[in-house]
DNA sequence: CTAGACCCTCCCATCGTTGGAGGGTCAAGC
DNA sequence: GCTTGACCCTCCAACGATGGGAGGGTCTAG
């Protein structure tokens, strides 16, 4: 099958596959003379893997590991496991700053008027030394977003 | 005051109040003869609520629309508080699917023996027809990651 | 006068995804 | 045959926020 039945059978945008195989996640499908990429319903399975993998918010980077471990059944689940519970972690912590995030904004709110009335709470307190971003943060050194967990998409599920 | 000191004193990178000027978030710093950027304490005040703003996972076209209500006070915290809201709202939301996302790979990592032996129920799991991504999803047909909260990195405060 | 700290403007990378431009290929209908 | 429209191809650029670095100018203390 061409890629775009692919795509729709995986649920996984034509864009995307080619950007996937471009990168090395994919294999280089095989092509037809006039060059075209030509499809397996294996092919088709090991995308929807990658759109579940996304789904549950691994990024790319860790999508192309998990089926090598797959393939090496020798080591593979102790090593999928730990993957995936730092993965849960990982994903745990930035829905508690998400929360410290809304409730910090959510107090801010609630004392604000609503009004006309020229002072507004939110504005002054955004404007305050320090955040007052509870610390929620346990947090554990890493700098940025945390390696992992970087998408993660608002439930994207029902958007095919 | 330079910029460098601007930045520590906000605690804005320098590199990122170079980039806020760029993109108008900020309006253009005067400069010395030589070409120095110059701020005044103000400019700080500025710097500080943009940070503030950032962390509490605002995007910067939002943040850029909130000090503009802030001087025209006449419609001031109605509007504010409207967008404040609607922005707890965004980050509950992507709260819930983070933890939907955790629940999901939790409950394939504890069904996982975490030994040697072949079969890994979390692979099998997320190469499944569909990724069992619990109707967290109330969901609300924007398509990609919702408009708001984007950024919103894990507890990045402790940081600097 | 020189070293080192600071500043300047560019460009590039990240991450995942989407969009478009510009062009080739295929199948159906006439 | 030939046209039309759906499909495919490869590049190139953009988003959002941030960081890194090159290559160069400026300032200040010794």
């Amino acid at each position: 099958m061409n890629i775009g039945e692919a795509g729709k059978a995986s649920s996984v945008s034509v864009k995307m596959i080619r950007h996937y195989e471009a990168n090395g996640l994919l294999p280089a499908a095989p092509r037809t003379e006039s060059g075209y990429r030509v499809y397996r319903p294996d092919d088709v399975h090991a995308l929807r893997f990658i759109r579940n993998a996304r789904d549950l918010g691994f990024p790319l980077a860790e999508i192309e590991e998990l089926p090598s471990l797959w393939r090496d059944r020798a080591r593979a689940s102790a090593e999928v496991k730990r993957l995936a519970m730092a993965h849960v972690a990982a994903i745990e912590d930035k829905a508690k700053a998400l929360h410290a995030m809304a409730n910090t904004l959510r107090q801010l709110a609630t004392a604000c008027h609503g009004d006309h009335r020229p002072d507004c709470p939110i504005l002054e307190g955004i404007s305050g030394e320090e955040t007052p971003l509870p610390s929620t943060n346990g947090n554990s050194g890493h700098t940025r977003a945390g390696g992992m967990l970087r998408r993660a998409s608002i439930a994207r599920a029902p958007q095919e």
